[in-house]
DNA sequence: TCTCAATTGATACTTTGTGTCAAGACGGTC
DNA sequence: GACCGTCTTGACACAAAGTATCAATTGAGA
């Protein structure tokens, strides 16, 4: 996974500095997701700034996604391939990918008596996981 | 609305104090959205603590609404009345609400088959509304 | 090896929000 | 109208999260 990472970094990016490998190699050894401030906590040797921008920099590259969780926090997890959006248990934290949404669809259905057209759409799905008391039902 | 805002704040929270009476007032005037920061930046005579504590409390009150925009800024707006969401216009920032998602039985039906309750998602939907150029596709 | 632009790290700063606490205001009761 | 207990306020400090700046350093191509 690191390597792959790399690659999709070296392809997009400019150069792949030290520092940079830290943060990847960081990045990839994250199990769920991570915060940007614990991610810059756990890598002392790496200044906070380049932390920032290097996660910023694997975001635009799409190695990383943001979520946001249910009390506003935005969270960083590495990013599935393609367009996508997010399970939060709201119990025990765990993200799962969904995709196969049609969201744009039915909004452009709805916005259509709005003069609206739709670019982009932001959705994340708060509930419980299985080892938390969800699919029961 | 004003009134309206007074009375469903009355019903719900404790004292109707002056300062929260001057930011009710504040909020009833907003056109839009606004950050809780121009809001007490807009109200001097009231501390800002107590702005974002009245807030806080009307949006609980289900008075406001939090809108996340595309740049990650946290927004309030007044609420319109049930479940809803945003249509946020990237061009000139203007807000609409839209309702009738379906999203939780569409999410649930994918959720399916993998173990996840769905209780609850935040969805944004970001693009141009008719001024900006939207609604001519 | 050399050179130059990209990148870094340290630091200060900004933004946004919360915690604390004494002082004051509110509203119910008499 | 006065009193009293509780709630609310405002000021301030503090914290979290992220950005801006800039001199020094580094990477990578020539």
């Amino acid at each position: 996974m690191p390597s792959l990472i790399a690659a999709r970094l070296a392809a997009r990016l400019g150069r792949l500095t030290a520092s940079r490998r830290v943060v990847v190699a960081a990045v990839a050894r994250q199990r769920g997701h991570f915060t940007a401030e614990a991610l810059a906590a756990g890598l002392p040797i790496v200044g906070r700034a380049t932390v920032y921008r290097t996660l910023k920099l694997l975001t635009e590259a799409g190695v990383l996604c943001r979520v946001l969780m249910e009390d506003g926090s935005l969270h960083y997890r590495l990013s599935g391939p393609g367009h996508h959006h997010h399970l939060v248990c709201v119990a025990c934290g765990t993200i799962q990918d969904f995709s196969g949404c049609d969201v744009n669809g039915m909004v452009a259905q709805l916005a259509k008596g709005k003069a609206f057209t739709v670019e982009g759409h932001w959705l994340e799905v708060y509930g419980r996981c299985g080892g938390c008391g969800g699919g029961a039902s």
